[in-house]
DNA sequence: AAGTGGTCTAGACCACGCA
DNA sequence: GCGTGGTCTAGACCACTTG
């Protein structure tokens, strides 16, 4: 990346995560960090902006920017991170079973889903995710096969959000995603080990492209011992 | 508010809504904006930027910025915002009951999670969420007693957060959030009409300052069938 | 009064999409 | 090649905090 406010958040993000820059500690000021990476106030203030959003720092008007101890994204579902990333932090307790995948025609609920056109057809991944070797979560992908025309079991067992972004070129750019609480249906205990639980969290999921059109509808069915979601939010 | 992006913010917001920008459409380019609003690029773009991370647009290089559908905040305890501005929507079906209001020594758990001296003492706020007459929300509030001297009945019954923000001139300003599922306690079942509900959600809230000072911990207990989470997430 | 972050200006060059 | 958004510069004035 060529961007110098995008090294500069780097930089500073390594220097709080190496502790030399310690927590309640007040960064540098704007025009001193302006001075000593060789740039202008408004490029380290889109840097300063960036570590803001992502909860690392906090800045105060009239004071400087403190260095925050929100610890960063513990197990989260926040933000966009394919399951893929997360089982990597895991190590081998966990481990995604691949049920089917199918081109099918989309009843008139996904149809609605992906505002799709009469003959348009997709696909439908089921996929089981394991930790310890207990089954906790069912995930329903659906995709328009006009976008993703190839998909292979070997592309699904490892991540397909790696396969869109690198083999296809296509850039995710955000998701509206909703989480309910709902009856497990038989599919559920069909799929998962449910030991009793009577209730499962479904995450539905809204994934569209940097070009702005929705080509992903996802369903995430947790086991709701195994749930946990992480969010940081600023007030308006 | 005398800034002048916050201003176009607010205007293109009122556009897209009064359906003057319609979805799809694509917004002026950035040069035209800023001729019409009478001011620069660097300006328009701080609005734009906002209408982005608020999931009302979309900008893509090399083209323009188009409007989105992405239906806005249907139910959230997403971002941060308070029962009273949510209960104004609902009209009145909505309702608070104050079950509690004390002063007490916080146990290990609670002083560790606000951060207290081993002499703090702390509110505690235990109320009750009320929607078309059926108890589903169990919201147990503490604030160390320091920060927040004063506090009635009245200010509970109505807007914690805009005696904080209003009377006492504190600034919330950003809070990490967790969602779980847990048992319901002994205490959900004694304040909530649980109708068989074997789980309970769980969302704990960390509200930090201004000053990046933590100042409240809230733990807000749904029961599963009236709990609906709703965001919009960007890619990095 | 000095230092801080917040806003704003008037330019510049670049990478990208499209015809 | 033209128009788009993305980045960057070198200033300026303001509101706020603190000694």
């Amino acid at each position: 990346m060529n961007n110098k406010y995008i090294k500069i958040y780097d930089d500073l993000v390594s220097l709080i995560q190496e502790g030399k820059l310690k927590v309640h500690a007040k960064l540098p000021s704007e025009h001193e960090l302006a001075e000593s990476y060789d740039t202008t106030r408004e490029t380290i203030r889109k840097a300063l902006k960036l570590l803001s959003e992502h909860g690392y720092i906090q800045k105060v008007r009239g004071k400087g920017s403190i260095v925050l101890d929100v610890k960063k994204f513990d197990f989260p579902i926040s933000g966009l991170v394919s399951f893929k990333e997360l089982a990597s932090k895991m190590g081998q307790r966990a481990k995604t079973l691949v049920q089917s995948l199918d081109v099918i025609n989309p009843n008139d609920y996904l149809r609605e889903q992906l505002k799709l056109k009469k003959t348009d057809k997709i696909w439908e991944v089921i996929r089981v995710r394991q930790f310890d070797d207990e089954k906790v979560i069912l995930d329903k992908d659906y995709f328009n096969k006009k976008m993703i025309t190839d998909l292979t079991m070997q592309v699904c067992e490892n991540s397909i959000y790696e396969y869109i972004e690198e083999e296809l070129g296509l850039i995710i750019s955000f998701a509206k995603k909703e989480i309910t609480v709902e009856e497990p249906t038989e599919e559920d205990h069909q799929f998962l080990d449910l030991q009793g639980f009577s209730n499962i969290v479904v995450v539905k999921n809204y994934v569209y492209l940097d070009d702005a059109s929705l080509f992903q509808y996802t369903e995430s069915r947790h086991r709701p011992d195994k749930f946990r979601f992480v969010d940081f939010a600023r007030r308006k």
